[in-house]
DNA sequence: CGTAAATTTGAGAGCCGTCAAAACATGTGG
DNA sequence: CCACATGTTTTGACGGCTCTCAAATTTACG
């Protein structure tokens, strides 16, 4: 018999709890919830599940930044996509019911939590919100996707690579005086995995960059002002 | 009070009844997709939709072939999808209730069933089996892209146009003698977009292909030898 | 301080984008 | 059936970019 008393959702406090896809649910879901509930902070360059795993559950990024990777055989590998807070990942097998076909490492120090396969399953046959819910996040996916696809096809690596940097600045970057100013999370190779090019092809690509102004590169360590010439973000005419 | 007699499926005939999107759903829901249900005849180069156009309902392809293009406002486009019979299209801007990001235009003589929106939103409501299957589609929409975008990251523009050759000969190419032969469906600038290069560059990989003697190509005649020295289809080494 | 790993630089070949022009295909009206 | 106009595809020339291989340099960290 269900308790008469008021469950708290495991999400509640998350600052994500808003948007979550486990919420709404009955009362009745919250205990299946609560038990396939679970946290795991990983340290940067931790692995949260291998490609070829089989899928363990829908994870929620709450803190930190994820890297999803698909190695290839040939030992190279793609960067698909960056998991921030409120990001959800694994959904794809879980609802495949299938093996990851990426693999997901902490880039920085991060945590996530884990509603388990057995539950998750048990609260999404009861709750087909919380489906609608997933059918939501495949679709800014797949979007997401589209917009890579479509950039890949029709924009110079150059502004490619300036657009990456202009939207880390965002997530990352703080003001300091009239630059922004960030750590970058990701190596050059990393980088290069995720606008498509050699790692000697990105250090060029630097390069340029560097050159013309745009942003005053050190390492990881980035630097842009804040009112620049907007031509030079823009790229050249056409492209 | 339903009705006793059994009420057909409207797809209960279509080719692809056994893997649709509205099959199974419960008695009831039946006279709602039939309700909500029409058949579309397209001629070739006819619009389905239109970019931005308000999403009308879910689309299955049931013969012929469809392109889901979306055009960028520099006038250039670019091709995401060949949808093909079996295919649901409109599903992205159905489940976000959103306006379509893409045009959908018949490349050949085709023909769609359509669910108008509002009746496949009843349906869905009322059978969450189907929003699994509808989620299903998306996960593999999602890998497909992915695909994608790993063989425009890892791939030679020659090896990728190459393997489309080989998809496209399977679905539209017939066995005459050791050869097989088939007409192209798209036009030089169709395989562009697909490919992600300019008109120009792919005259060029069409030239270099036969040049290879891989294909034999004469406008829209393509022939392919069947038995051919396999390390041609693969690449050159490395690629 | 030294080693291993990551990043940058150099050189050369090949491929792609762009612009312009030629060749080819298609459809119309005489 | 021809002449013509239109739209598509191919070709040429050229500059710029990327890949590859190799080596130099910097960075990270024990």
């Amino acid at each position: 018999m269900p308790e008469p008393w008021i469950i708290e959702h495991p999400c509640a406090k998350c600052a994500f709890f808003k948007g979550s896809v486990w919420q709404p649910v009955e009362r009745i879901a919250m205990s299946v919830l609560t038990r396939g509930f679970t946290r795991k902070s990983l340290i940067a360059d931790e692995v949260l599940f291998e490609q070829d795993d089989q899928n363990e559950g829908v994870f929620c990024v709450s803190a930190g930044l994820l890297a999803l990777r698909t190695h290839h055989p040939n030992g190279t590998s793609t960067l698909l996509k960056l998991a921030y807070p409120g990001d959800v990942i694994g959904f794809r097998s879980f609802l495949a019911n299938a093996r990851h076909k990426t693999e997901a490492r902490a880039l920085l120090p991060s945590r996530v939590c884990i509603v388990a396969h057995r539950d998750a399953d048990r609260v999404v046959r009861g709750n087909p919100s919380v489906l609608t819910r997933m059918a939501a996040r495949c679709v800014s996916e797949i979007d997401s996707n589209h917009d890579r696809i479509i950039s890949a096809a029709t924009t110079s690596n150059r502004k490619r690579l300036s657009d990456l940097l202009l939207r880390l600045m965002a997530a990352h970057g703080e003001q300091v005086g009239d630059q922004m100013h960030m750590q970058l999370p990701l190596s050059r190779s990393d980088l290069a995995d995720l606008i498509g090019v050699q790692p000697e092809t990105m250090s060029r690509l630097f390069k340029r960059l560097k050159d013309d102004g745009v942003f005053v590169v050190s390492g990881r360590d980035i630097q842009m002002p804040l009112m620049q010439p907007s031509h030079i973000l823009l790229g050249r005419p056409g492209k």
